[in-house]
DNA sequence: TTTCTTATATATCATATATCATAAGTGATA
DNA sequence: TATCACTTATGATATATGATATATAAGAAA
């Protein structure tokens, strides 16, 4: 009758998880990090992608790299977002391939 | 240089599943998705296995089926809880491959 | 019926956190 | 200096949270 030690391992991270759930329950940020499923992509072309103004995008950035989940890169004026890291990226897709798009790939 | 159809796809749904990722970016919300991959459990299972205090567990209850993650099942006196849907199975085991457990198994 | 118990749900309140719109600020470069 | 790309601050409003109290519903027992 021992709790399920999986359940132990996911519940010791339950926090963690949550907070990037937390991160990602909005239209915006989420949609930055589907943006950035294909690399890394600078402020402008994410405003363009996302239609968000810009300084909301900014803001959402900000709160998405103080949360560890995407990186910057400054290159001159421009400021390139990637994500963070290889789980998140597989968690998108999951969310991809389970809600709306088919499968992820350059068009 | 058309906007890529798959994030398109996406884009039209990225407020429910916005949406959903808030029901989920909360602890015990959470944990309780986790539990019920096994299959359903009674109200007072997870508050067994999830150690939240009951009335706060009716309310996240009550929180994910309203919003259609969950549906209950009643036997006399207990209320049985399981998952909604299959997509919804699939993130939350993608979330589990990700972080925390290594794969979901009945111990 | 009345009362008790168990299982679950709802309500209240104080506090914290998130959100949007908008204004102002920084820093590099032409 | 002026402009472009981006960031940060502000204030109003809304929603979530935890702790706790109370309510319902069903069954058992008196």
């Amino acid at each position: 009758m021992s709790l399920k030690p999986d359940l132990n391992a996911l519940e010791s991270r339950a926090d963690e998880v949550a907070g990037l759930l937390k991160v990602l329950s909005h239209r915006n940020r989420l949609l930055v990090a589907c943006e950035l499923i294909d690399g890394e992509k600078s402020v402008s072309a994410l405003e363009a992608a996302t239609g968000a103004p810009q300084p909301h995008l900014s803001r959402d950035l900000a709160r998405l790299k103080r949360e560890g989940l995407v990186t910057a890169r400054k290159a001159s004026t421009s400021v390139y977002y990637s994500l963070a890291d290889e789980r998140l990226s597989r968690v998108i897709n999951a969310l991809c391939d389970s809600y709306g798009a088919p499968k992820r790939r350059k068009k």
